[in-house]
DNA sequence: CGAGCCGTTGAGGGGATTCAAGCTCAGTGG
DNA sequence: CCACTGAGCTTGAATCCCCTCAACGGCTCG
């Protein structure tokens, strides 16, 4: 089995380090945000203690089994969720990025059911469950927005199972490489993840991922990999992806 | 990879023959279902057009990408959920036993994410989105409920990729039996998936499901395995679990 | 500049797949 | 009655993909 944690990795002293309380309507990412489908007067006469959190790489912002009393809105860079096995292995078992929500089960007052590290430097927006309450009393449609989050989480879990953790290694790494695309940067490149990253998501070893990483840069699928970033020939992917899947 | 589907299956000829609708109270799994946390006064008092359904085993209740106006509550049996892959390989994604809610995403009027098939002669609730709307008006403790039912979903797809896809075929085996426990009959018998589908949950091949079965019997971990049903030495299990997780 | 992390590549071994044969059992029809 | 069939399961042998172990280079940082 791949994959020892043996990282040590910085923690975010909790309370994480947090900006000034802001109000919700002047932010970037509302629209696609929990609050985005809210009319702007609900939110405005209601009090709302939402702060800012930036997370550095690597931080992690809660550990799974924690209770925590807010739940997050990825405002900008992309977060992991993650768990370790009995045997100490890694595995990652979702990606959140700009506009998602995590750690939702702090709503229903339950642990968290995994851990959520930032992958990069990351924003988020923090919560509370008493502000989420707040809001709910204010405007009924709040129940059917956050079911809605619920079940883009739970699809996202399945196709994880059905597209990173089924068939060869190949398969699955030009799949997270489809699922990495929307998270591009504005310049088009996407974030490719540490070679250990890549086989705590797919299950396999950092050596395989380095292999699947270089054979797909030679093949010109991955191009100008500098680093963590690259650009993804997109119509390549598509084409090996239909070749590889049979 | 494994699992080329083949077998035809016999489709519910959707609406599927539905039992006399009934009210929920008599219902023996109330406790554990959607509405068993709701005081009785409120279900009395609320129309409630909830039918039984039965199914087959391999008989379809819903195809991914359909709508449909109704959730589903397991009364007895067995339901996968299940996708298949571009390339024609099926993957099953989720187990769903007694109590538990499915198809969840009609109540947001969201297509189906996964096919869902029974596994064994299985019975269930139909809810209509109409009923839960109503039940929500008049108990206002119904969207907690349903919040709680995505989160242990999201939970049970999210262990799906930490157990059963991960490592090395054995052990995924191991977890796989651990998770049928809970569902095994009166007599302590765990129901065995025939040798493909224990593929399509493993994500190995059916002759490598195959082995796994013979090698467990042979260790006593699987005992008296007649046809689908087992007996599964707990201790034992635990025992090798965590020796094949090392 | 040495230490540690990250990535790459090679060689060898092992676990899972592939291909194949043969078995049991239920259903079917001559 | 019994061959005939097809589905499901098992087992063997050969192949291949991925893991393991190992060595090495680039880079950052103390």
């Amino acid at each position: 089995m791949p994959g020892e944690v043996h990282v040590m990795r910085r923690m975010a002293s909790r309370p994480a380090s947090l900006a000034a309380a802001t109000h919700c309507p002047p932010c970037e990412v509302r629209p696609q945000a929990l609050f985005g489908a809210l009319a702007d007067a609900t939110l405005s006469h209601v009090r709302l203690d939402i702060a800012s959190v930036p997370l550095a790489a690597d931080e992690s912002l809660y550990l799974r089994g924690e209770t925590g009393p807010a739940a997050y809105t990825v405002r900008s860079g992309l977060v992991r969720l993650e768990r370790v096995t009995e045997a100490g292995h890694r595995r990652i078992v979702r990606l959140a990025g700009r506009g998602e929500l995590i750690g939702q089960e702090a709503l229903l007052e339950r642990p968290f059911a995994d851990e959520a590290v930032a992958c990069m430097p990351t924003v988020l927006c923090r919560l509370p469950r008493s502000a989420i309450e707040r809001v709910a009393q204010a405007d009924p449609a709040l129940p059917r927005a956050l079911m809605l989050r619920w079940q883009a989480a739970l699809e996202q879990a399945e196709s994880w199972i059905a597209d990173i953790s089924t068939g060869p290694s190949r398969r699955r790494m030009l799949k997270l490489l489809e699922r990495l695309l929307p998270h591009a940067d504005d310049q088009g490149r996407v974030w490719l993840p540490r070679r250990q990253e890549i086989g705590d998501m797919l299950d396999i070893t950092l050596e395989t991922a380095s292999r699947l990483v270089s054979q797909l840069s030679r093949e010109g699928v991955l191009a100008s990999v500098d680093g963590r970033r690259a650009t993804v020939d997109v119509a390549r992917l598509a084409q090996v992806l239909v070749a590889a899947d049979r």
